[in-house]
RNA sequence: CGGGGUGUGGCGCAGCCCGGUAGCGCACCUGCCUUGGGAGCAGGUGGUCGGAGGUUCAAAUCCUCUCACCCCGACCA
């Protein structure tokens, strides 16, 4: 490609919207151009490295059988009724009639498309198991898009659906498919990525592992331990260091006027808020929920409701906590109208004596100990607290430290969350009707586009790795008007074209720096520079972008050269 | 959805407080000159100042409403 023609322009100066190094240098390259909120145009550039990381992602879902098909990103409302999903998403699920009237919706994932699609052709186990993928535009109404490519609306999506007779086949290919997902991220040229144990929400049934690219500016946080273990905090299970203190005394009302959040109490007594324990109030769609929780710590949310199989959980008002008995500010569950309420004893309190609310206005009481005092009062156990940095690792012990991340993928064994209710069954081998086990299996190509740079970039621009580039090889013309010059340049952009190695030709008449200022941008991994002061000496330059060092070549060797050095590049990040 | 902020040529900004009919840098066009890290000189093109309404002799500037976009938070299949 000749860069005079080329559409998308280099910018010098930063985007004032931009954040992160990734959508500056998307924005300042040209590979990438805002159309509204969360939605983008990729200019050249952009779709070329796009396109390259289709391909390894193509390239690797077939090595392990997939099938690429293409699914409507309009569905009709039924079939997302059918799964219960047409109500149970919230406004991220666009929604729309057609010119009758009927319902639509613009897909933010293909479960519902993909049973849809295969119920009807499968019917027997001897076909199964089988993976279908698609590489397609998704469309997801986020509250808050944000950071360029990182999160979107409108994204391009590679997602995988699997299906399978029993557990153990789904489990032994969800594990193959794990593979195949480091593979990719490794190909892509990610450095510091990790797959965690996370929470499949909505999505879905059991086991579940989100890929995160370790990144200071991620919006995920992350647990991780020495020893493997890594978990998601909406899933990290963190043991409490330290000891708790014990206490034989019986409870014993003290008096803590006007002091109803932990830090008050606290300060009032002289103790600190692990010493003591909170009492939080949710009200979800099976009824009124107490969590007895230590002070210092969180209910977190999605672990507790996955404990209760419960969507919707929300702080309940005072009205509600008096209407079971307590006092909201110095609430205790001792004391409640225990068929009005559900209460769930955290694993931070199960052990040791705390100071609580004593259910009466103004007063605490010492020595509350959960194992002997909730004998008698009817609750369930469950460790719902949030893990914080410095909790010990459930697997080794050792302190588990924090990291954030960006979710590159993610995969869901699904089970028979949507061939239940969507009647995908086949026949076994004893002529018996059974549900399709199902998995899925998500990366964000737009996303793992701009992880890559925020991993691989210096000051001037993207370092890609060659196997995404947008270019193999960026050739530079320093000054047209030598004849020599041109001559030379305008040869070895033949060369190059014939023997099909991607390059971009600057034949613009600019200046040396602002050449290498937008290649840099550009970020080829090779450069190949012709000068008058090099063809003094029948040389041209070959330069490996994010390096200082070059190399000055015969002219007649260069594309050799040139060949060799992508080839091992190529060679080196195939692991 | 809550809090904060910004909208002025393609990009980055000034002008607004204190109303008088739009300016700077980059980019772009023409010419000269220059050629190893975003040169220089000269001359040009391009904007109903996000939109609507209002106040006024006069509005980018003051008032009201509205839309868009960004950041923090909540949410995230």
């Amino acid at each position: 490609m000749r860069m005079s023609h080329f559409v998308g322009k280099q910018l010098k100066e930063d985007p004032k919207d931009a954040q992160m190094v990734s959508h500056k240098f998307l924005i300042r390259g040209g590979y990438i151009r805002q159309l509204s909120t969360g939605i983008y145009s990729f200019l050249p550039l952009g779709f070329r490295v796009k396109m390259k990381i289709e391909e390894i992602i193509r390239e690797e879902m077939n090595a392990v059988g997939g099938q690429e098909v293409v699914m409507p990103v309009v569905h009709p409302a039924e079939i997302w009724k059918e799964t219960g999903r047409f109500d149970a998403i919230d406004e991220s699920l666009l929604r729309f009639k057609d010119r009758s009237g009927k319902d639509h919706v613009l897909a933010m994932t293909h479960e519902e498309a993909a049973v849809h699609l295969i119920r009807n052709d499968i019917n027997s186990y001897k076909q199964l198991p089988f993976m279908i993928y698609q590489i397609q535009t998704k469309f997801r109404d986020e509250a808050r898009s944000r950071g360029g490519l990182i999160r979107v609306r409108e994204f391009t999506m590679k997602d995988a659906y699997s299906f399978h007779l029993d557990s153990t086949c789904l489990e032994k290919y969800y594990a193959v498919m794990h593979e195949a997902y480091m593979r990719i991220f490794r190909r892509s040229g990610l450095k510091n990525f990790i797959s965690v144990q996370s929470d499949s929400g909505i999505m879905g049934g059991g086991i579940s592992h989100e890929f995160m690219s370790v990144n200071s500016a991620g919006e995920d946080t992350l647990f991780l331990c020495e020893c493997g273990y890594n978990a998601n905090r909406e899933i990290a299970d963190g043991r409490l260091p330290g000891k708790v203190s014990h206490s034989d005394l019986p409870p014993e009302e003290i008096a803590t006027p006007g002091k109803k959040t932990i830090q008050d109490v606290c300060e009032y007594l002289k103790i600190a808020p692990e010493e003591t324990a909170k009492c939080v109030f949710y009200t979800s769609e099976k009824g009124l929920l107490l969590v007895v929780i230590r002070g210092d710590r969180e209910v977190n949310e999605t672990r507790l409701k996955a404990h209760l199989q419960i969507e919707k959980l929300s702080y309940a008002d005072d009205e509600t906590i008096r209407g079971c008995g307590a006092v909201p500010g110095y609430a205790s569950p001792l004391g409640l109208d225990d068929d009005k309420l559900k209460i769930v004893l955290d694993a931070s309190v199960t052990e040791g004596s705390y100071v609580c609310g004593a259910n009466k206005e103004n007063t605490h009481m010492k020595h509350f100990t959960p194992s002997r005092d909730m004998k008698e009062v009817p609750h369930t156990k469950a460790s719902v607290y949030t893990t914080i940095e410095g909790d010990l690792c459930p697997e080794c012990s050792k302190p588990l430290s924090m990291a954030r991340g960006i979710e590159i993928g993610n995969i869901f064994q699904l089970g028979t969350k949507y061939s239940a209710p969507m009647k995908a069954l086949f026949l076994d081998e004893k002529g018996e009707s059974r549900e399709l086990i199902m998995a899925s299996y998500g990366i964000g190509v737009g996303r793992l586009m701009a992880t890559v740079i925020e991993d691989n970039h210096d000051d001037y621009g993207p370092i890609w790795p060659a196997a995404v580039a947008p270019f193999s090889v960026h050739l530079n013309a320093l000054n047209l008007k030598e004849e020599k010059v041109r001559k030379t340049a305008e040869g070895l952009y033949d060369a190059f074209i014939r023997e099909k190695i991607d390059v971009l030709y600057d034949d613009r008449d600019e200046r040396p720096g602002s050449q290498f200022s937008d290649a840099d941008l550009i970020g080829a991994p090779l450069r190949v520079i012709i000068s008058p002061r090099n063809l003094e000496k029948g040389a041209v330059e070959i330069k490996r972008r994010g390096e200082k060092e070059s190399v000055n070549v015969p002219v007649e060797t260069a594309l050799s050269k040139v060949k060799n050095l992508l080839e091992e590049m190529l060679k080196s990040a195939e692991i």
